[in-house]
RNA sequence: GGGCGGUUAGCUCAGCUGGUAGAGCAGUGGACUUUUAAUCCAUUUGUCGCGGGUUCGACCCCCGCACCGCCUACCA
């Protein structure tokens, strides 16, 4: 199981007729030259070439003979004896060559009849449009710059093997614009993110990914082992506490965009490395945070999709208006009628209604567990449009400041869209004595087998000896939010090579 | 982890209560000097996911396994 398959592979496993003609031509090409040129020099880009002439019309094109130089992978072909069109693709987007005798001669006119599909190469010309109107470059000079060797997926349908689309992801950005556009709109968002942060005076950090005590979330670590140290290391599940170290530090506002990693299942919502924004913020408070997340979701909504308003798998979101802020009892409340103000607040009815929906509940629940559990089986999946969803139970928080009034409850909040859990944030408990407490308590659970429970972190209990101002800090699960932005139904979607079992 | 579905040519897909496979694209040859998934003529390609079993005979029925997808559970 855990050997890793080091040998190259057999000769002759995977080849078909297709390869070994186009095998046949590169060694032909071999044999004429260089195959694999390296002094092509591309000047223009597709994209380019539509936005500066596609408005101009034919004869005006005529008039100003601009030529381009352009390079990008043959996408369409379509040879018609002594003139023919290929349509080739680079990082912009698309553009047409018009390859004839006249333009290159007869003899590299019937070589290009010869190129397959997914060849790549250079192309120099002048822009024209076509009879149809299509922005188009004469060829007068082409050039194969790398033959292709595998024939690419069929040229309407694409690729729709779901499978190998995720494991050849290279294949999959080269016939599928949907899939190319996710990414780019992925890059974009995190961009934003990254000005948004810096702009407001944030820090932005790095810190370990390996962990000898990994901490920040109630979740199962992956487990590794560095040799020369002999030592157990883990792999994060959450920053948080190096964080709020760097702030202790002095550094009050830090935000840190990176991959966690969680040993957990894997679904169209958990990939086991995802990517996480956390930020903290000294001498503010969670309301702070929920405020700063409503501007921060709204204006990547924006810049994203141009609109704060989208639509995700057909429901629509809007991130225009206000985001609402409900107790759970008030969420659980407004979505599910039959639950009142005065029976939310009765643990032995919240007890009783769970048993009868078949949730598994501990005689220590207290009442905001309780409403927790059931606000988990009947609410979460309701609430579609952007809700904050505040006060969670001390005991479910174990990293947060308990509040003034209800100590049971925390000055914390969870961010939902579209039935999912987008962000978490809480003022931060900065009171050294209380963070000890509940570390052990978690270091108990963990020793009656909750394996998600969290270790004690003794250096970090240092750390809050030392003072950390009060500050508040907040998660994205930077995929997740991405999965919203680009209308995915699936985060292996917005990850670029999503785990999959080995072939 | 549990349930359901899928796996047939390089790709997209057909394949009849069981008689060992087809189409389109791609490829090859030919026609065609403004095509648009170009078109027209001809033509090549398969461990039918893997391993067992039933049967005279299995892509098809049965069992097991692998991988993928969807739902579900844990979670972000």
């Amino acid at each position: 199981m855990s050997e890793i398959n080091n040998s190259p592979p057999k000769d002759a496993v995977d080849t078909n007729q297709i390869i070994e003609e186009r095998r046949a031509k590169l060694t032909k090409l071999r044999e004429a030259g260089n195959a694999f040129p390296n002094d092509f020099e591309r000047k223009d880009l597709a994209q380019e070439m539509h936005d500066k002439y596609g408005e101009l019309d034919k004869e005006r094109l005529q008039e100003v003979q601009s030529s381009a130089t352009v390079a990008g992978r043959i996408m369409l072909k379509r040879v018609m004896g002594k003139a023919s069109f290929a349509t080739i693709q680079d990082m912009s987007g698309q553009i047409q060559l018009y390859i004839n005798n006249e333009g290159i001669g007869e003899e590299e006119h019937s070589a290009f009849k010869h190129w397959d599909l997914g060849d790549i190469v250079g192309a120099t010309g002048v822009l024209f449009k076509t009879k149809t109107g299509e922005l188009s470059i004469r060829v007068s000079a082409l050039r194969l710059l790398t033959k292709s060797l595998r024939p690419l997926p069929e040229k309407f349908h694409g690729l729709t093997d779901q499978e190998q689309r995720f494991r050849q992801r290279y294949v999959d950005l080269i016939v599928t614009p949907e899939a190319r556009k996710n990414f780019q709109t992925r890059s974009k968002a995190i961009q934003i993110l990254r000005t948004f942060f810096t702009d407001r005076g944030y820090l932005e950090v790095e810190t370990p990914m390996m962990q000898s005590i990994p901490g920040g979330a109630t979740a199962k670590p992956f487990i590794t082992h560095h040799n020369a140290l002999d030592m157990q290391l883990y792999l994060r599940v959450a920053p948080e506490l190096y964080l709020k170290r760097l702030v202790v530090g002095g550094f009050e506002k830090v935000f840190e965009i990176n991959r966690n990693f969680r040993n957990e299942g894997i679904s169209t919502r958990h990939n086991p490395e995802f990517t996480m924004l956390e930020f903290y913020e000294a001498y503010r408070d969670y309301r702070y945070l929920m405020d700063l997340t409503e501007t921060m979701i709204r204006e990547l909504a924006e810049a994203c999709t141009g609109s704060s308003q989208i639509t995700y798998q057909g429901q629509a979101i809007d991130f225009a208006k206000p985001f609402q802020r409900l107790t759970m009892a008030e969420a659980i409340n407004t979505h599910n009628k039959i639950y009142t103000r005065e029976n939310l607040q009765d643990p032995e009815f919240l007890r009783q209604e769970l048993t009868k929906r078949k949730v598994l509940t501990y005689p220590t629940d207290g009442l905001g567990m309780l409403q927790l559990k059931l606000f988990e089986d009947t609410t979460e999946e309701k609430l579609i449009e952007p809700t904050f969803i505040v006060a969670h139970p001390t005991d479910v928080s174990p990293l947060a400041r308990s509040n003034d009034e209800q100590p049971e409850l925390t000055d914390r909040f969870e961010l939902f869209i579209a039935g999912r859990e987008i962000a978490n944030g809480f003022s931060e408990l900065n009171d050294p004595e209380d963070q000890a407490n509940r570390f052990k308590n978690q270091a108990e659970a963990k020793a009656q087998g909750d394996d998600e429970a969290m270790f004690y972190d003794s250096d970090y209990i240092r750390a809050l000896e030392y003072g950390m101002p009060p500050t508040a800090g907040e998660g994205i699960g930077i995929d997740r939010l991405i999965m919203l932005l680009t209308d995915s139904a699936s985060i292996r979607e917005v990850i670029l090579f999503p785990q999959m079992r080995s072939e």
